[in-house]
DNA sequence: TAGGTTTTAATTGTGCACAATTTAATTCGT
DNA sequence: ACGAATTAAATTGTGCACAATTAAAACCTA
């Protein structure tokens, strides 16, 4: 008899590779459902949760935008020059701690917020999850997530 | 007063980003716990994904492994030429149709198999999350990603 | 306080991910 | 049968994502 790959016996195996290819697939539409919204703002993912951060926070350093959006310096300085470029944010080295960078929010990164303000809504909708859905979901995935790191 | 942001005010559209970006962050980490287990291999997790699908199916072409892990030609044939490049498995044109790329499994690539065995396991060991947990999670991830697409 | 450790960003290099375009093969309508 | 439309990969260009390294500033600590 032909040897089958142990996913095609073990449920537990495929269940655990379906749930992580589930968690990468969703991921990416998720990117794929904000791009037509964020388009229109010419800005990606990434950067709309770099902005979510500013709106709420007006200054912050790259170590802590990489604390709340898990991210190295690797992939937020290019991400951030280039905000920048656009005159989204401005960087400057912290004057109390020269080895920090100070990454605040900028005037027409401000104007940004009353544009995108319609965006998650529309996506809320889309997904048609009702709001304690929607939170009992999150939690489950933090706490994956804690498992995880 | 100051004008907050409306996610300070609206707890939906917090809730909303929160698990957009759950789902973000996850995913990486995910791809993260895999790193240590699949570097031993010398496998990225996307060529991991692969290799699952052609140890099930032997030989599958770019169109159909696109449609099973919602990826395109322009992910996908670099990808598969680096793993060609490894021996893992072979690219030829389907005779019958020579639009068509068949991709099939190499010998080396199926001796991948024995040593990824243990892979799975050990991740759904780490999220500590039982058989039926895993189940009803992959389980509302794939609805909301069918509400999506 | 001098020297070693730690911390913070930036840099370099590799590999996805995807939009847009191109090329070639097939299919379809007439 | 033939030209238009469709389909499948490949290509091009941009932007994450991250490991590994580098450089500079800050912090210990003896």
């Amino acid at each position: 008899m032909k040897t089958l790959p142990d996913s095609a016996y073990n449920p537990i195996l495929k269940l655990d590779n379906q749930l992580c290819f589930s968690v990468y697939a969703l991921s990416r539409l998720i990117t794929k459902a904000y791009q037509p919204l964020l388009e229109s703002l010419d800005v990606t993912y990434p950067q709309y949760l770099v902005l979510l951060l500013l709106w709420e926070h007006e200054e912050l350093s790259v170590k802590q935008l990489g604390e709340h959006l898990l991210l190295d310096s690797g992939t937020l300085t290019p991400l951030l020059k280039r905000m920048e470029q656009r005159q989204w944010l401005s960087r400057r080295r912290d004057a109390r701690d020269e080895r920090s960078v100070l990454v605040a929010l900028a005037p027409a990164g401000r104007a940004l917020q009353t544009q995108a303000a319609q965006i998650p809504v529309r996506l809320a909708e889309k997904m048609q999850l009702t709001e304690p859905e929607i939170a009992g979901l999150r939690t489950q995935l933090r706490q994956i997530m804690n498992l995880l790191s």
